[in-house]
RNA sequence: GGCCCGUUGGUCAAGCGGCUAAGACGCUAGCCUCUCACGCUGGAAACAUGGGUUCGAUUCCCGUACGGGUCACCA
């Protein structure tokens, strides 16, 4: 077989050969030790939080490194595409503090425009790029044309996909279909010539050289060492749109792009020797990588499954809907990314995530599941170190989206709200009420009169006429200019009249001595004046308050009595 | 089914031949306290399993079980 004939052929338009378009894409000038990675993803959907992982390392890698962080599209599958996905992806990465370099970026126009040297980014528009290195591999005869159409090769594949076949058929069924794809590389180039002059489509094939008796060697960053059998499958470079496939575009794409690390997801593992085959075959240095587990969720059966498109948690944007800040969502990926990444954060409250030392390490080789409380936990944290006029501007921001009327509320008196998120704020210790902005609401809607609420009434075994006594007694001797002290020591009266112990030690030791403690009497005035019965610190809410709105709740909540 | 990968409390995880097997979240008891939140002090809770190797295995090797991934002209 003339493969040189072949290749011109198949590729008569190709005039460029891989060496003029090495040329085009010099390597990189950088420091030592700089990592160049990537996110490449496919414009089909929006950023999955597992995507969000494999990007975060990258992210942390390059920046870390003083590299190269930068974005190529991977849109080479024409029916899935979802017009302006890419888009939407950018923005929501940059959401979570993903910036990239080069690559494929958003321009003033909102739209896609490529930045940097080794365009362009998107591997639609790298079609001769691919094809230069197609036709090289047909001259070197490790690559051939397929013209099998695909409903014939359907059929064939249907072997790997139906379970309820036995053991034995498996195999057999297997073998057959392998024997079958062995035919294609048989060929003349009379029907080659044949089938190009009647225009058939064709599928370009690379000539499998592996055996799957024999194993390679590998090491994966973060799995590290395994060893699989070599790839001995003729898998498609070039479907027959001349488009390349995920395999053919990454041994190509990350060569000329220089990348240094590919961080995927682990689902990529069994791929492996299919790219270090390319990699041989076009004579390119491979990348290292770094395979990272998958984020996993419970399914009904209480199975760990691959956190999916339609699990709740699964697109980013319902982090932001839920009320989720960026900064947690970052903080909790850190946490499950690095091991030691809590410590760190211990020690060191105030910097930022940034700051800390990546460690490749220190990540786990196994899937973890995504756990709610943990993010809550770690959002509560980041949030409690913000202080109240971030808190309230981000609040609103979210409340104006997500929830109008609340947010025109928010808006009508920003400073008043800012009083309210300043409660237990600042300190050493600070309250941790919020885990979301969507909590603000009901942490503090009682303070507006829009969204007061009395909830439930008072508890059955409290005497109305305590009650009532108790919020006369406040009203008459309320003055906002006492200072806590002050404020509190009345409020011990006014108990110790009634029979309420204001010594809560007394009271604990023998409760039956006592009609009851100041702290019934507390919750008499607080539930007037929030409706709630539990609340931040009645003295600071009453401050915030202003005597006006204090005095009418407690009026109107002791006439409703 | 083949091929890969994995398996320490409910979850995330330290550990890297000898430890009373860290810590965090969650749960829980108590303290603090006008309630809540915060904070503090405790508690319950784990090395999947069977064989080796070894003076000694959670740690090393093999098998088993279980879980996950993957087997396209999708990425």
């Amino acid at each position: 077989m003339d493969y040189n004939k072949l290749a011109e052929l198949l590729y008569p338009d190709i005039q460029k050969t891989p060496e003029d378009v090495e040329a085009e894409f010099p390597p990189r000038q950088l420091p030592e030790g700089a990592k160049v990675t990537r996110f490449a993803p496919s414009p089909t959907g929006f950023v999955h939080f597992g995507g969000l992982f494999p990007t975060t390392v990258a992210e942390r890698l390059a920046h870390q490194s003083g590299g190269v962080l930068y974005l190529r599209i991977e849109d080479t599958d024409a029916k899935r595409e979802v017009p302006g996905a890419a888009e939407a992806l950018i923005r929501t990465l940059s959401v979570y503090g993903v910036s990239f370099d080069e690559g494929a970026i958003l321009g003033e126009d909102g739209k896609i425009c490529d930045k940097g040297a080794y365009g362009p980014y998107k591997q639609s528009m790298r079609g001769p790029i691919y094809q230069v290195f197609a036709k090289q591999l047909v001259r070197e005869g490790k690559a051939y044309p397929c013209f099998t159409s695909e409903e014939e090769l359907e059929e064939l594949q249907q072997v790997n996909k139906k379970e309820e076949i036995k053991n034995t058929d498996w195999q057999a069924e297997a073998e057959k279909r392998r024997a079958e794809m062995l035919k294609r590389r048989e060929f003349t180039m009379e029907e080659v010539e044949a089938h190009l002059a009647a225009k058939d489509p064709f599928v370009l094939r690379i000539l499998a050289d592996g055996d799957g008796e024999k194993k390679i060697r590998f090491t994966d960053l973060v799995k590290g060492n395994m060893e699989f059998p070599e790839n001995d499958e003729d898998f498609v470079l070039l479907k027959s749109d001349g488009i390349p496939t995920y395999h053919f575009a990454h041994a190509i794409d990350d060569h000329l792009m220089g990348t240094t690390h590919v961080i995927r997801g682990e689902e990529w593992l069994p791929s492996l020797a299919k790219h270090l085959q390319l990699f041989r075959y076009l004579s390119f240095k491979a990348p290292k990588y770094m395979h990272i587990a998958q984020i996993m969720r419970l399914d009904e059966a209480g199975n760990k499954k691959k956190l999916s498109k339609r699990d709740m948690g699964a697109n980013m944007d319902d982090y932001t809907r839920m009320g989720y800040c960026p900064e947690a969502v970052c903080e909790y990926v850190m946490t499950l990314l690095n091991s030691n990444y809590e410590e760190w954060r211990m020690q060191n409250p105030d910097k930022s995530y940034r700051d800390f030392p990546f460690n490749i390490k220190k990540m786990s080789v196994s899937g973890c599941l995504f756990d709610f409380n943990k993010l809550n936990d770690v959002s509560k944290n980041v949030i409690s170190r913000m202080d109240a006029a971030t808190v309230t501007q981000r609040v609103t921001e979210w409340a104006r989206e997500f929830d109008p009327a609340f947010g025109a509320l928010l808006d009508a008196d920003p400073s008043f709200a800012e009083r309210i998120f300043a409660i237990g704020r600042g300190g050493k210790k600070p309250r941790k009420d919020l885990a979301t902005w969507a909590d603000a609401k009901p942490y503090m809607g009682f303070f507006y009169d829009e969204l007061l609420a009395y909830e439930g009434g008072y508890p059955e075994q409290y005497d109305r006429s305590d009650i009532r006594a108790t919020l006369s007694a406040f009203l008459e001797s309320y003055d906002p200019s006492d200072d806590m002290n002050v404020w509190f020591e009345k409020i011990k009266a006014i108990g110790q009249a009634l029979g309420y112990t204001p010594d809560m030690k007394a009271y604990k030791a023998d409760p039956s001595a006592f009609r009851g403690s100041v702290a019934d009497i507390s919750m008499f005035i607080r539930f007037a004046v929030t409706g709630k019965m539990n609340a931040p610190d009645l003295y600071t809410v009453m401050q915030i308050l202003g005597k006006e709105k204090v005095t009418r709740r407690i009026e109107s909540t002791r006439a409703g009595l």
